[in-house]
DNA sequence: AGGCGGATTGTGAACGCAAACATGCGTGCC
DNA sequence: GGCACGCATGTTTGCGTTCACAATCCGCCT
């Protein structure tokens, strides 16, 4: 056999036409058992598959959601990705992702979008943690369904996030009642809205509590930057009470306060973000904030669905609430 | 506008023929300067994209690469996906990323390979760490060019992995280098065939060295398993040296360590693999055995191309050499 | 002057499928 | 017994693109 069998090769092997053929394949009502036992009997027979192209060319849908995604080896956009694909499974949706990898995320996700608007794609969601996200959503056609996870407001699309100014506020608010004067903050990256979302909650609480903002170092999300910065705090004898932008930035905070003989909790508190799967094995276990990733997912879904359905855009939005998870590195404040 | 413009609108509005738009798209000779403008402002005006179901349709060829992975939260396979991205982003190809998720993998991932099948992707990639990826690509049509990442050999496919027997015997032979009598291992699950290889080359080494090899608990890849499997081994005195299924395992070790009042390096050298990014900065650093992904997906994507060029499936394999990354949880072997 | 060749453009078909329409046949009802 | 209706199936058309081929135009050689 030279080339792949098309309809009209089952067709023939069946007896029918490929009509037929086509009607059983999209289970069509008004073919007899005995028919459609063959026409399957001949399909497997000749290993056929039919051609998605072909298909999407003549009905015009492809029901294939797309995902733009970056930094996928983050825990935060994976478990993102994870939980799209997760809700994705149930409405009768395939996902195509594309990965934006590589020095120029600008030119890689251009790319990504273009062929994915070209494939044909129902919709667009964009794991969109950085604002950077905002230029390649431009690229797409206006008609098309877009949802932003970790989304900016101003960008007027749909968009689903966890609360992370909520989280923040959480955080700080959490270490305040432990007594602490003032809460110490190692900040995400800049470009992150997550992050400054973080710090926006951080003020908000302090601010509440009457309490002065102390200068605030900023990390990457690596646990390397959050050690350079927590070798700079502890040399800081004020420093009591640090939340730091996610549970790695946290890990090396720990790590330098440790080299530094800063005992935690009982001589800092400290508080992370994220809740990784390892964070309660830190030593000691990592007090937190956790995202439901798999509510977003699920939410995420359900505005593209509304959308698909409605045919128009929206700019609904959806937040969903951190919790704390509290162990081992919060204790009252040292006399 | 109600629908999406065509070409012929394309050609329509510049005034040429739709052959002479595709010609343009395409890049082909023998268009005058002029024309080539006139028909480019005319897609910039109608924002033209060019439907890429009709284009596979006429040509028969799509350029697009899928890749079949799973587990996509964990370190490992987030940064095999990365990796042959990273990869693919230099040739001329495209990637599709199937992300089995869900309760149940099997049903999944043949739904995402029967997809990519369908789509006509020109070759796929399984990241294939676990024995139930072979079932999936049974479905894979037997002219389709295939790579699989972590596969197994007896597969017949072409493959490439880290050489996780080679990672298991380092890992082995450098605790039995400090004194250690003999090293005990926390094994991975018993279906990834990195923690089969990873085990054998942990006994080979034991076997070469003359070492009895200890009884071997089986974790996850957990730092929670982990530390359920250091529970035990924290009590047992012979047990001085360490050799975790991965980074996480043996965070969870340290962490039940810890907790006995074992001290590592003093009383128990440990030694991980992976090295994800924040071993260093466990407390104590972690040494461990790294594994270099960008070097896998670049192999991955190598063999691929060759297939494609050649036109036909191959069973050529590429192993890539583990490395040992010493930090400070090994140490000779206490008096 | 005729025509030849290369550059440029246009025309018709084909890719594989699904939708709309058309056909044939049996059944129930008056 | 004839007619209408519904089920099962076949035929035709079109989706948007590319490919193979045809047609035109221009300059230049013989």
């Amino acid at each position: 056999m030279s080339r792949r069998p098309v309809m009209s090769d089952v067709a023939a092997r069946a007896g029918v036409s490929h009509q037929t053929v086509s009607r059983v394949l999209n289970g069509h009502p008004h073919v007899s058992a005995t028919t459609r036992t063959r026409v399957l009997a001949a399909i497997a027979e000749l290993g056929y598959r039919r051609n998605l192209s072909a298909r999407v060319l003549a009905t015009g849908r492809s029901n294939v959601v797309g995902v733009v995604a970056q930094n996928t080896t983050l825990y935060g956009p994976s478990s993102m990705v994870q939980a799209i694909g997760e809700a994705a499974l149930g409405a009768d949706l395939s996902l195509t992702v594309g990965h934006v990898a590589g020095y120029d995320a600008t030119a890689a996700s251009r790319r990504i979008v273009e062929r994915l608007v070209q494939q044909g794609a129902a919709g667009l969601v964009f794991i969109a943690p950085v604002d950077a996200a905002a230029e390649s959503m431009a690229l797409v056609p206006s008609g098309l369904p877009i949802v932003t996870v970790d989304g900016l407001p101003e960008w007027e699309v749909a968009n689903v996030s966890v609360d992370q100014y909520a989280g923040g506020m959480l955080a700080t608010r959490h270490l305040l009642d432990q007594g602490h004067k003032t809460v110490w903050h190692v900040a995400g990256p800049e470009q992150w809205h997550g992050s400054r979302a973080r710090e926006q909650g951080w003020r908000a609480a302090l601010a509440e509590a009457g309490a002065q903002a102390p200068p605030m170092p900023r990390a990457g999300w690596s646990a390397a930057s959050g050690y350079q910065c927590g070798r700079m705090l502890a040399r800081i004898p004020d420093c009591t009470a640090i939340f730091a932008a996610n549970d790695h930035v946290a890990l090396g905070v720990m790590r330098a306060m440790a080299e530094h003989g800063k005992r935690i909790p009982d001589d800092i508190s400290l508080i992370g973000f994220d809740d990784v799967p390892e964070a309660g094995y830190f030593h000691p276990g990592l007090t937190t904030i956790r995202q439901e990733f798999a509510e977003v997912g699920r939410q995420a879904l359900r505005l593209l669905l509304e959308q698909l359905a409605t045919g128009a855009r929206s700019a609904e939005s959806a937040l969903v609430e951190p919790v704390l998870i509290g162990r081992d590195t919060v204790a009252a404040r040292p006399a």
